[in-house]
RNA sequence: CGGGGCGUAGCGCAGCCUGGUAGCGCACCUGUUUUGGGAACAGGGGGUCGCAAGUUCGAAUCUUGCCGCCCCGACCA
């Protein structure tokens, strides 16, 4: 892409209301824009990383063997009277009416949809595991909207549903599921830990929750430090997830509520970690809670009718955005994990209209577009300066330097963001470092 | 939901107390000089001062009502 055409409104001030680095670097980055409080405009930039961490999560579940669907963001009030969530769920929840009076809500979570529809379908154990997801907009209406999209009341989230005949492959579902998050999160570039949880207002009987640590997380998190070691498991056989998952919950780790002080001091000091933390994920078992009352039965092989054993499993996918970027920024920016980056590397043109440089420039753009790279160029007349601050501020991993200084010796410059370190490269030899950056690891 | 605050140009703000027809910085447009870490000078465009009613000769400014937004706390993915 390049950038004289392409839509990035940047701000040099911060907008007053933004007080946590994501939401200031959203807005000054021009991902984002608010509409009214808790929603907000995805710009071009945001848009990008929101689709891009969309996609990880997709292709994982796709991995764990769940099925993609999508269900409307408008229900009907009916499902949720029939399991009494209608009046237990409270103001947060949306309501709605149409032209006739119907009673509509605008989907805060979609148990009572889901149950709805699989039980039409599903009598059977044989048609049994299953598992569906959709990723879809989501209204919660917050007392309080803030910090972004990281509270947002409109937001993207990824919800997935289990069906299982019994409590044991029920375990098996919920298993699969926290092995698909483990290594979502991973891929995101971001250190995730599983906190025992409460299953609040969802109920349950086993419930964990994946918070990632920041200083600005809502939550504070207690656990044992090994925890933060342990490396994302990839694929894991049937047969192993028992194990990979007992590996992560056998050590202490759990939030404010369920914080247990004593259990916590048996912990070696230098081990003990307090901190706080983004909560990203949340994923539940809860038996019959919504398929009793639903009448959401299969008739098992002993010819016996039960309730079917369901768990559900979330990901805020547009909280993820803000949760990376307070995970991964510094004073002058935001600096993105590989995986989700907008452009895989910036082209900073110092000298527009000097025919050597934007030659150079036009020859780096297609070669890293051909090889898959997306560069985003800078092409526009701007003096270096701003043209430095603003590729620092959007926070791609990689920046090419070109500029009548350097191609005087015969060389670019490449700039890792992270690490500030930079290196004169010829202009072969920096499409190679740029490429093999993104192809030798995963 | 308790407590506090703010709505004046795209963003950040001053003006309001003490009423006289709107201003500053950044951004934007034109020109000149510049150009390797957010340039300088000159000229210029952009506002029903959140909305409505009231007081007044006259309201951004005073009064009342409404709307919107933010911050702290409690709650939540």
């Amino acid at each position: 892409m390049r950038l004289s055409r392409y839509f990035l409104p940047l701000l040099k001030e911060t907008p007053s209301e933004a007080t946590i680095a994501s939401h200031r670097y959203m807005l000054r980055a021009g991902m984002v824009k608010q509409d009214s409080a808790g929603i907000y405009i995805w710009l071009p930039l945001g848009f990008k990383v929101l689709k891009k961490i969309e996609n990880i999560v997709r292709e994982e579940q796709n991995k764990s063997g769940a099925v993609e669907i999508l269900m409307p963001t408008i229900q009907s009030a009916g499902h949720w009277k029939e399991t009494g969530r209608y009046d237990a769920y409270g103001p947060e929840m949306l309501r709605i009416k149409d032209r006739s009076n119907r009673e509509l809500l605008y989907g805060p979570t979609n148990e009572d949809m889901i149950t709805d529809m699989f039980r039409t379908y599903v009598k059977s154990y044989k048609d049994l595991p299953q598992s569906l997801y959709h990723i879809q907009w989501k209204f919660r209406d917050e007392r309080r909207p803030r910090f972004g999209v990281m509270r947002g009341r409109e937001f993207l989230m990824k919800d997935a549903y289990s069906f299982d005949v019994d409590l044991e492959s029920a375990r098996l579902s919920y298993n699969k599921q926290f092995v698909a998050y483990l290594n979502t999160f991973d891929r995101l570039g971001l250190q995730a830990v599983p906190l025992r949880a409460d299953a609040g207002p969802i109920g349950g009987d086993l419930s964990h929750e994946f918070l990632i640590l920041a200083e600005t997380g809502e939550s504070k998190v207690y656990c044992h430090s090994d925890l933060l070691d342990m490396k994302a498991p990839g694929y894991v056989s049937e047969k192993d997830l028992q194990k990979v998952v007992d590996s992560r919950t056998s050590f202490y780790a759990r939030s404010d509520e369920m914080h247990d002080q004593t259990k916590f001091e048996k912990i070696p000091e230098n081990k003990r970690l307090v901190a706080r933390g983004i909560e990203v994920g949340h994923i539940f078992q809860f038996g019959d809670k919504y398929s009793k009352p639903m009448n959401a039965n299969v008739q098992g092989a002993d010819g016996k009718v039960n309730p079917v054993m369901m768990g559900s499993y979330g990901v805020g996918v547009s909280r993820l955005v803000g949760g990376i970027i307070e995970a991964s920024h510094d004073e002058v920016g935001i600096i993105w994990p590989k995986s989700v980056t907008p452009f895989g590397v910036g082209i900073i043109n110092l000298k527009v209209g000097n025919d050597e440089v934007d030659k150079v420039c036009e020859d780096l753009y297609e070669k890293l577009k051909n090889s898959n790279i997306d560069p985003l160029y800078d092409d526009k007349n701007d003096r270096g300066g701003q043209k430095f601050a603003r590729m620092d501020l959007i926070g791609l991993p990689y920046q090419i330097i070109v500029g009548p200084r350097g191609l005087g010796e015969g060389v670019v410059e490449v700039k890792v963001r992270l690490s500030g370190k930079k290196m004169n490269l010829t202009l072969e030899e920096a499409v190679n470092f740029i490429v093999n950056e993104y192809t030798s690891e995963t």
